[in-house]
DNA sequence: CATAATTCAGTATATTTATATCGATAAAAA
DNA sequence: TTTTTATCGATATAAATATACTGAATTATG
């Protein structure tokens, strides 16, 4: 079993948006150069991402089929086959994310959302419908859900990770700013936005120091 | 000038959550080894990535002083005194964002919206005004806006971005799903959903393969 | 008051990740 | 057809990152 890493894994998306790109622009083939040139990775570090997933070899002066990368990234991403999910807690961000137009082309499906608040228990945002939280353990193995998309506020996140879990759920989303205890055996993503934000703010930090040092 | 990995930078605003959790509950101080079982980073690594940050010694037997911790993540962060922003796209997402409860806990004041439907242009949201985004030459200055955060549709993304550039923006928050050109005097950091799922997925799949042969 | 137990800081080692090098090869140009 | 050139794959090197180890120090315990 090939290893991957989590930088690495979070190429393959962008590369895979770009290839769309040069293949709706009519070009062919691409050259591991040329995409460096546009990505801004390094070109070896394309070939070896590239060559980790694909059998299909390269070819000298042309570089590789567009046609080809990308279905060989849709395929190891797993967009040929969507994956369900289900957005627990339908607040601003909740809404959000069902109506994120993307996700159909990254993969994954949204097919219900969860909440507590009865005015929106039985009603539907982005034409799915949104059940009470209570129902987690019947509406999951139902519609066959192995990911809960977790945007609940912070106080309640555990107790409803957990509550996700006993229903099944194998994947959890979370886009809480709060560390979630989960057993080993569940697989979880945080998306934390004060993480990201610490990059920018740091960044952005230095690029002042240094325009005031000049 | 010390440096930070980008991985260092996103742990340090999980420390300070966890911390202040910490001091919630009446806990003085706090040990590398306590961290650890909680964070699931190594010891190690929790001493230095807080040795990087402060000058404060830990003691032997009890650890690290947790007041004096928050206070030196917090100001190294810059949550001390936040920073301006605008979102620039005032759909589903950036509505979200606006909303977002916890950016105030984060060192990130949004002050107003930019759109181009003139349907939102003039309203509030969150209680910020929406302007048009052909104001924003106007407005940045104006309000001290150094941060865009940039959640228009992919299409329009890049005119944008040059758009808010040549109005002064230093740094842009990416939210949408495009590769940006910018150029290398700009801060820019990527909200990439896609690769955040990639590596969801890509270990939702692992665990399903295992559990099969199992 | 002496002893044992933790944790620390600092350094060394290992692992991971990214970059650079090199001969081979296919395509384009002469 | 021959030569040149760009790109490839494979391997080696370097850099970055994380982990393990060591002796010293402080606190708690007997």
């Amino acid at each position: 079993m090939k290893i991957f890493s989590k930088n690495q894994l979070q190429r393959y998306p962008i590369y895979l948006k770009f290839f769309k790109e040069v293949e709706a622009s009519g070009q062919k083939y691409i050259s591991s150069p040329a995409i460096a040139s546009v990505l801004g990775y390094s070109e070896e570090q394309i070939r070896k991402d590239l060559q980790a997933v694909s059998n299909d070899a390269g070819r000298p002066k042309k570089g590789r089929e567009v046609k080809k990368l990308i279905e060989t990234l849709e395929n190891f991403l797993g967009y040929s086959e969507p994956i369900k999910a289900a957005v627990v807690g339908v607040g601003h961000l909740g809404v959000a994310l069902m109506n994120y137009p993307n996700f159909s082309d990254m993969g994954l499906a949204i097919v219900a959302g969860f909440d507590i608040d009865q005015n929106k228990i039985g009603k539907e945002v982005a034409g799915k419908h949104i059940y009470s939280t209570e129902e987690m353990e019947e509406i999951l193995p139902k519609f066959d859900i192995n990911i809960i998309i977790l945007t609940t506020p912070s106080k309640c996140a555990q107790e409803v990770a957990d509550k996700a879990i006993r229903a099944g759920a194998l994947a959890i989303w979370n886009f809480v700013p709060a560390h979630l205890q989960i057993p080993s055996h569940i697989v979880i993503e945080n998306v934390n936005l004060a993480s990201s934000l610490a990059i920018l703010s740091h960044n952005l930090n230095s690029l002042m120091r240094l325009r005031k040092s000049i």
